[in-house]
RNA sequence: GAACAUGUAGCCAAAUUGGUAAGGCAGAAGUCUGCAAAACUUCUAACUGCGGGUUCGAAUCCCGCCAUGUUCUCCA
């Protein structure tokens, strides 16, 4: 029996509006687009956590025992600076203004997107397609969308009629939106806009003279209005109805419903049957934008180079940072919020390397309470997981097994009543969880010349060791306290050992 | 102006198919230690933004207000 039939999923739907049981199309099998950047400047933090907590539903259905099809695109053009009608390309924008080719711009940020990635250990998606690689997915899609009615052409250009489209199905559902009131308040436009109402959005725009991207399509040189690239690449590669839907709240309108909208008026049915958003970001309790110059970048944030930032904070401090909130609330960011995260991931790693330390579980009478206390903390954990993907929740009862580790570690007598296979389940899930499902890796000093830095650590704590037998502890205290000044931090165990650890 | 969210201890944050409030950080005491550090144990801390209502019972549902966020519209 799989683990994701012993604890089922249940997720928060968007479209719905109520947490439902997650019941996949087919058994087994997950199907997941989720809405990548566009590649026109460098990633913000908000990305981060948008990514970082789809690459944990990605890592969980992983570990449940799904079979995972995890698309996340990157938007190479069509996205349009101001005015959803009459902007430039942001790419095509930034092309002109520092002199490049679009793809120049496309590839130097994709780069960029990848390098932060992985330093915030987020898994590569499964695919990741390019809005450029399926203009023709697009441009078919476009004409089955005119054929059924709900598209039409305006000087080489095609809009979307949501009008058309909100009569036979419901625009805004995703939303909330009463597209009804919106519709009827809005005038015929006095000529300047192409388009014949409002609301309707581009499906294809025609090229200015001088507009750097452009491909050949039936109604003009042009290129594609930025909604349609998710509904032609998530149908192509998951099918016209998938399981998840992921992305920002931000997206919600208009991009992802508009994503319905052309899902349904080229099939009338399908798209995403569970939409899932994550929140937004705060700094200090503000939202994190240029105006409010508080929008530090995820290098900025990890070496503490920018005027709010105390300091810097790991990666792996920021993300179990994000984990200790749920991806749906916002997450607001501060020095002290971070600090406290770091130690608690410091204290969650710890007990996690203790493991290995540990003596045998079970050599004496075995406790039946106290073991299957241990097993009931660990399955919350995964139970935790279940609810809505809650790693808040998870966490919480990932502290208390590393506390009964620690303990384990300092009072094997404890371990000796425990049962084995309790035991071995306990373990095997609790680093199960933080490595693989909430990605949560250590993060050692560089081990590149980390056996001649173990090498003279170890003469030190010799001599330090040599100075406590004589009792010169001015002299063994100097050491572990210039020690610590640098960084390294001394332990004296139980046994008389002495350890150390490295910020 | 509108739609949709959010508002829980000093800080971050969970619980929102209603049943008297997880966890992390900070704070206090104790154990261990030559002293520390770490860990463990115990403790401290929330009338759940404000005001009403429904209910045997509400953080959770309803109404009003305030604040914050996202998006949209109008105006410039």
């Amino acid at each position: 029996m799989s683990l994701y039939e012993q604890y089922p999923l249940s997720v928060y739907n968007s479209l719905t509006k109520k947490k439902e049981k997650f019941v996949p199309i087919t058994p087994g099998r997950v199907g997941m687009y989720v809405c990548g950047p566009t590649v026109y400047s460098d990633v913000h933090l908000g990305n981060v956590r948008t990514f970082t907590t789809f690459d944990g539903f990605f890592r969980y259905f992983r570990y449940m025992g799904y079979k995972v099809r995890y698309v996340r695109n990157i938007t190479d053009v069509g996205h349009l600076v101001g005015d959803a009608d009459e902007g430039e390309d942001k790419i095509a924008k930034k092309a002109r203004l520092d002199a490049l080719e679009p793809m120049e711009v496309v590839q130097k940020y994709t780069n960029g997107f990848h390098d932060v990635m992985k330093i915030f250990n987020a898994l590569s998606p499964s695919i990741e397609p390019t809005a450029t690689g399926h203009i023709v997915e697009q441009i078919e899609a476009i004409k089955t969308i005119i054929d059924n009615g709900y598209a039409y052409e305006k000087a080489g250009s095609v809009y979307f009629n949501v009008r058309k489209y909100n009569e036979d199905f419901k625009y805004g559902e995703l939303s909330g939106r009463n597209v009804d009131d919106m519709l009827s308040n809005t005038r015929a436009l006095a000529g300047q806009d192409q388009k014949n109402d409002p609301l309707d959005f581009a499906l294809w725009k025609k090229a200015e003279s001088g507009h750097l991207m452009h491909w050949p399509s039936p109604w003009s040189e042009g290129f594609p209005g930025w909604h349609l690239e998710c509904s032609a690449m998530s149908t192509k590669y998951l099918g016209q109805t998938f399981d998840i839907h992921g992305g920002g709240m931000d997206l919600k309108f208009p991009h992802h419903e508009a994503e319905i909208a052309q899902n349904k008026g080229c099939n009338h049915e399908g798209g995403a049957r569970y939409w899932v958003h994550g929140n937004m970001l705060t700094v200090n309790g503000r939202k994190m934008a240029k105006s409010e110059g508080n929008g530090f970048t995820p290098e900025e944030l990890i070496t503490g180079n920018h005027k709010l930032l105390e300091r810097g904070y790991s990666p792996m401090t920021v993300r179990f940072f994000m984990l200790q909130s749920h991806y749906a609330s916002t997450l607001d960011f501060s020095n002290a919020a971070l600090q406290a995260a770091e130690k608690g991931n410091k204290k969650l790693m710890a007990s996690l390397a203790l493991i290995e330390k540990l003596a045998a579980p079970g050599t004496g009478a075995v406790n039946a309470e106290k073991s299957a206390e241990l097993k009931t903390s660990i399955e919350d954990a995964l139970r935790n997981l279940s609810d809505d993907f809650n790693t808040a929740k998870a966490l919480a009862s990932l502290f208390e097994v590393g506390t009964k580790i620690n303990t384990w570690y300092q009072n094997p007598a404890e371990l000796a009543v425990i049962d084995p296979e309790v035991f071995a389940f306990a373990i095997q899930h609790f680093k199960g969880i933080i490595s693989e499902v909430l990605g949560l890796v250590p993060e050692d000093a560089d081990s590149t010349d980390s056996s001649l830095l173990d090498g003279t650590l170890n003469v030190l704590i010799e001599l330090r060791n040599q100075a406590k037998f004589s009792k010169n502890y001015a002299l063994s205290d100097k050491i572990r306290d210039d020690l610590k000044n640098i960084g390294v931090q001394l332990k004296d165990e139980k046994g008389g050992a002495t350890s150390y650890t490295i910020d």
